[in-house]
RNA sequence: UGGGCGAUCGUCUAAUGGUAGGACAGUGCCCUUUGGAGGCACUUGUCUAGGUUCGAAUCCUAGUCGCCCAGCCA
């Protein structure tokens, strides 16, 4: 016997290597004509913590990461923190322990906030060399000048200050002499540009707020695109990847790095990951944790990172995913039932099998003496037989699962009815005779009868029965409450809003139930959180860190495949 | 209506001028001490129209459709 709740080696990585994508053959051919000389190859995974990671960050992870190991390269955690109003060290903190638990350590940890200085001195530099002046317009009529899609944008009335005026304005601005909004650093491009990110970018705005880090030893912060480029260039990052709507900000990540020389390092875009009944906007998600539709960042109903680990799912089975789904520059969704997949192959290979009952019926077993108590061994995974056995015990008055009984079986129904007998898993064949109903003529208690000779579940005479079901012991059994979960939308896409409502219309108002009153084998009792089982013939479930000495509560991470439920819907059963 | 990016089974993804393949989903059968898992089989696809070529998903031309961009967010 294995210790409880330990769960088989994991053997679901080994494969894991998709077969060829864009960015693996252009690192590969980046090393084959040494475009960086003998520099390794280097990424880096640039969150802003302004949120909690999610599943599609996952995906970016594996890829930054993943790609950086196959070539020999590595890859730092770097903070995108020039945002101090919407940043939090909480953020922070989660964003590395998800990291971590995805599997992955980083070479280096750093922060944009770290290059805030040399920031502003290559700003001073490109303000020297002509390249960028402050502007005295509001943020009105900066959108106003820059003129629309299809109609080019006129220059600022400042843009052509003196370098002394623009040094003298700049280093002010540092210094806190302007109020927020009230000039800004840009740089000097070309107002008539088609791409939008060219005419003239903002560089740095005076934000009077504190940064998690460096306090309020700044008010002007540099913008995305003045910051990500360098800060790269700065870590030698060789391949920068990032999500498709970056693209057309390479221009300019290219036009930073060229006017002032630095490390060319490059920026490559892939598709973001989207999933169908799942959401993976930071900011709808933040409001769905603000307005209380969900319990937290974690709960797990959650698409984040500490919502799916809440629920039991495993880095095992997100990298199997991650590299299944691929890497391209096609805008796609993709199917949740493929997660789902590689989730439950997973666990089904490395988690512990258990009888739970989660909606309990009193099973009577007439003819089993009274006050019998026998012990039966159990296999703990039938996929994996160094998990080992344990002992269940079995006795007179056992819980069976509602769903497993019904008085008048409809066709192709194969559990117990009157007057059909059914294998109790690892026990007894038994039959069942009567039922006993409460005033409102609910089956409250079936009686049945077993065939000793079928002990451990064999019968000597070679007859079959067409179902097995699972049972715990009244007696010995262990009470918890379980929470099912459905997916949090219910609708496939659920960024696109209803008529005149929004995405929180197609919330799914039964993502969540809780069942107060499950029975559970006992050796259940030394669940620890993160501990994985599938409850046989249920699904997938594990402990809920709410749990407590007198409180044991359970997850379910995913039902398993149920073809009775897809018959009984054909057939309307 | 400017610019950028893209289009292969229902979905995701391979095929890099030479047999359109895989996975998920679906359907049927087999097997089963989990109606789980597993096994077998089946169905469905190169956006359109021209062209180059012995040969085109791949190259060319023209169209069609989809996504992204007008934050002092990232």
């Amino acid at each position: 016997m294995t210790s409880p709740g330990s769960e088989s080696p994991d053997t679901s990585n080994a494969d894991i290597r998709p077969t060829s994508n864009f960015l693996r053959d252009r690192m590969a051919e980046d090393v084959r004509t040494r475009k960086y000389g003998d520099a390794h190859v280097q990424t880096r995974f640039p969150p802003e913590p302004n949120g909690y990671l999610h599943i599609g960050h996952a995906k970016a992870i594996f890829l930054d990461f993943g790609l950086a190991d196959e070539f020999g390269g590595k890859t730092n955690l770097r903070f995108d923190d020039t945002n101090p109003e919407k940043e939090e060290q909480e953020y922070v903190d989660s964003i590395q322990k998800d990291v971590r638990w995805l599997g992955y350590e980083w070479e280096r940890l750093c922060y944009a906030s770290d290059y805030f200085g040399q920031l502003y001195e290559w700003a001073l530099q490109l303000i020297r060399t002509g390249k960028a002046y402050v502007d005295d317009l509001s943020a009105d009529e900066i959108r106003q000048y820059r003129g629309s899609l299809t109609e080019p944008g006129k220059e600022s009335p400042h843009r052509s200050r003196s370098v002394e005026e623009n040094v003298n304005l700049f280093q002010r601005m540092k210094a806190g002499e302007f109020p927020d909004g009230s000039r800004v650093l840009r740089a000097k491009i070309d107002m008539a540009s088609p791409n939008l990110n060219m005419r003239d970018p903002v560089m740095y705005r005076i934000l009077h707020a504190t940064h998690h880090r460096t306090g309020d030893e700044w008010c002007i912060y540099p913008m995305y695109d003045y910051a990500h480029g360098q800060s790269d260039s700065i870590e030698r990052v060789t391949h920068s990847m990032c999500t498709l709507e970056f693209t057309d900000h390479q221009p300019l990540y290219r036009w930073y790095i060229e006017q002032l020389g630095i490390f060319p390092s490059q920026q490559i875009e892939f598709d973001r990951l989207n999933l169908t009944y799942t959401l993976l906007s930071k900011r709808k998600l933040l409001q769905l944790v603000q307005e209380g539709r969900v319990n937290g960042w974690d709960d797990p109903r959650m698409p984040t990172i500490s919502g799916i680990r809440r629920r039991g799912f495993t880095p095992e089975a997100i990298r199997a995913f991650s590299a299944s789904i691929g890497v391209t520059r096609t805008n796609g969704t993709t199917d949740i039932e493929l997660l789902e997949h590689f989730q439950r192959d997973d666990l089904n290979r490395r988690a512990r099998r258990a009888m739970a009952v989660l909606r309990p019926l009193k099973l009577i077993i007439d003819n089993y003496p009274e006050g019998q108590v026998e012990h039966f061994e159990v296999v703990n995974n039938p996929e994996d037989p160094a998990a080992g056995t344990r002992q269940v015990p079995f006795s007179r008055e056992i819980y069976i699962e509602q769903d497993d009984f019904r008085e008048v079986p409809p066709p192709k129904y194969f559990r117990l009815s009157p007057g059909k007998e059914v294998r109790l898993r690892a026990a007894y064949f038994v039959t069942a005779q009567s039922v006993v109903k409460d005033a409102a003529g609910n089956v409250v208690e079936v009686h049945c009868t077993y065939d000793p000779a079928t002990r451990g579940g064999d019968s000597p005479d070679g007859r079959k029965v067409k179902s097995t079901i699972h049972w715990v012991s009244a007696t010995h059994a262990l009470s918890a409450e379980v929470r099912l979960y459905e997916k949090l939308f219910a609708t496939a896409n659920p960024g696109d809003a209803p008529e005149g409502g929004s995405f929180l219309d197609n919330l799914n108002p039964n993502s969540l139930e809780v069942l107060a009153s499950a029975k559970l084998e006992p050796s259940l009792a030394s669940a620890r959180v993160e501990d994985r089982y599938q409850f046989e013939r249920v699904g997938y479930f594990c402990l809920d860190p709410d749990s407590s000495e007198t409180r044991r509560i359970f997850n379910r991470t995913l039902p398993l495949k149920d073809s009775w439920a897809k018959i009984e819907k054909k057939t309307g059963a």
